[in-house]
DNA sequence: AATTATACTTACCAAAAAGAGAGTATGCGC
DNA sequence: GCGCATACTCTCTTTTTGGTAAGTATAATT
């Protein structure tokens, strides 16, 4: 695989300028470094928190379990876990009695919610269109 | 939860623009939607298969099957089995012996590359950042 | 006549991910 | 002293996912 070396210079130009970025790899290990770390970042829960707190600025921990809808206390504390390891919040505990903790995202977090932002609109763009496209495709024979 | 409604009005603006998108939807149905399709579509085999058809064009199954190192024959069919039902991808059938099948992105699926691409260029971006927050977090304490 | 090639499908099994529910610590109000 | 609230952690079970291997069809090749 070749990394983004496969889109046009035109889009690699464009999201280069949006994020500032200097010339793009192609080295194959730094490949599946990127690989394994978008599989890493563009998981469900992630995504939603990274939402949630991009809205809110900070929140606590049973706040953002009450504002995602299905989000069970072990995927919320393991995905808000991880997202401290790579960086992406900022977790801050006050020692009281009951205790509180309170999620903010980082800059890093936040420039991953601006580049996902393109993969949102798209998702909302052409919605419509996929749905009719699966609903062809169910149908057809 | 609330779509992209949590992004600045500028990264929004950047993104529709960038897409052409009209405005913005808040309607939690949708939103729902929408995140199941990004769940579909930011699978780690999808992305591999897009980036190579993008690059190469034209490709016949058990080529893709070579070009991506790991994936099993039954990931294969199953991934370009979903993309095609999502209408990313082409399907032609040249009913010749021994079978011949090529696949090619359809503008559909050329365009979900191209908003991938922000996210790319953030994970390359922003790659060697991250490996230093989690050597730091995991040799803290 | 056996082998090769291609693009699958199906069945089976192991591993990984995720959900459910209980347990923990402790200061406060009653 | 009892229960409540918070932010977990731990264990158990279920679900999902993915890999392996075998089967299928047939024309050309050896």
């Amino acid at each position: 695989m070749a990394g983004i070396s496969s889109f046009t210079r035109e889009q690699i130009a464009e999201a280069e300028h949006h994020l500032d970025t200097p010339s793009p790899e192609t080295d194959p290990k730094v490949d599946r470094l990127v690989n394994e770390l978008i599989g890493r970042v563009a998981d469900k829960w992630t995504m939603l928190i990274l939402e949630e707190l991009n809205e809110k600025g900070v929140m606590r921990f049973s706040e953002i379990g009450r504002a995602i809808e299905g989000i069970s206390q072990k995927m919320l504390t393991q995905t808000l876990r991880l997202m401290e390891r790579d960086g992406l919040v900022t977790r801050t505990v006050y020692p009281v009695v009951p205790p509180k903790v309170e999620y903010r995202l980082t800059a890093l977090g936040e420039s991953l919610g601006a580049a996902f932002c393109g993969v949102w609109v798209w998702a909302e763009r052409y919605l419509e269109e996929i749905e009719a496209s699966r609903e062809a495709f169910d149908t057809r024979d």
